[in-house]
DNA sequence: TTGCATTAGTTAACACTGTTAACCAGAAAT
DNA sequence: ATTTCTGGTTAACAGTGTTAACTAATGCAA
């Protein structure tokens, strides 16, 4: 076999992730999956256990992606306040230019989540871990005054994925242009939060 | 047939709701509604085009329930300010205690929602239609200065929700208790708008 | 070189799903 | 008295996730 060829995981993973965006977790079927990768359906059954597996990888995997790129525009950042603006604005950008990656992490409820190993359930928290060490150091460091990082953190991250979803699941209203929404909008969250905490 | 026997369609509404709560969309069925109601799957056809039409009514129901809710809760406050606090704190009350209806307004994605028609789909905006509007009295009145009232009520809506949501599904971070985090992130929402808005 | 185990896939089947067409008993209306 | 409407049923279809049993090919050890 040619090493060129991609890994039929792989293009498993590529199909699912398409069919999802595309047609939606309900019509998302392993025969469905199968066809398109010119095998039988059972055939997914030697890399993954089931559909929900097989799905839990591709949030796995959409996460992972989420988390480095917010980690790579912000780690960098040696200024506490550049950080944190770089954390929020990479969350959006990321989710403006990957639909079909953002999309799933969100797309999934709990229906298929119910058995999602608690384990790999942390890692979906790690860009928002960052969020509060982030808003912990601007308090160590004088910058801010907020009583529960945790809390802010959350609320903010909240803020942020409204903004995202409204955007990609075309939900904005008529009246608003979508590149000024996303800014006005990521501009209101950091300066609603900084407002209020910044110390002056 | 007595009068006091309730209606099979209504009968049909709240075994779905339970159902739906309880073990989630994926493991939803007609049969299995039909076996708690006591008669033939095909019997629901009577009373929903389908599967979607039944979760449509379903979400329709809710939102009608939260609208409501919210109106009950802050057209009788005169004062601008107050109506907007209402609207807030009435929101996040009526999901914290109506898990049920709210999880189904927002647990069912764009998969079955397709074709769920845009005249009702409006209906989703009253209440936030109604924060719109509050804002731009506060503005009208002199008491805030926001650019866009459209756009910071967006991001407040979304910012509730997710409170709202992180709580109902539990991913509240063990460090943090229950209703403090409610009380303290709805203060830091309202807040944050404030001090960024309100006119000194 | 033979024999064995692993890998990567197949076919056939099971139990369950949403949905439809055809039917049927009783009530209401003409 | 007969038609029409109401509220339900039974039987069937095509499609679903998943499993058990099988095959063909490869790699490895004797």
């Amino acid at each position: 076999m040619s090493e060129e060829e991609v890994s039929l995981r792989e293009k498993i993973l590529d199909i699912s992730r398409h069919l999802m965006f595309e047609e939606g977790y309900k019509s998302l079927s392993m025969r469905k999956i199968a066809k398109q990768a010119d095998v039988t359906a059972t055939s997914i059954y030697l890399y993954f256990e089931n559909k929900d597996h097989l799905l839990h990888t591709l949030i796995e995997e959409s996460v992972e992606d989420l988390s480095r790129f917010i980690e790579e525009k912000s780690l960098p950042k040696a200024d506490t306040l550049e950080r944190f603006k770089a954390i929020i604005t990479g969350y959006v950008e990321f989710g403006i230019n990957n639909p079909e990656k953002y999309e799933i992490i969100y797309m999934v409820r709990p229906d298929a989540m119910a058995r999602y190993p608690k384990e790999k359930f942390r890692k979906t928290r790690r860009c928002y871990e960052l969020l509060v060490e982030t808003i912990e150091q601007g308090v160590a460091q004088g910058l801010m005054e907020v009583e529960k990082p945790v809390v802010a953190a959350y609320s903010i991250w909240a803020q942020l994925h409204g903004i995202v979803s409204v955007v990609l699941g075309k939900r904005l209203d008529s009246r608003i242009g979508e590149q000024q929404f996303i800014e006005e909008s990521v501009e209101l969250v950091i300066q609603g939060f900084l407002s209020r905490a910044t110390v002056p």
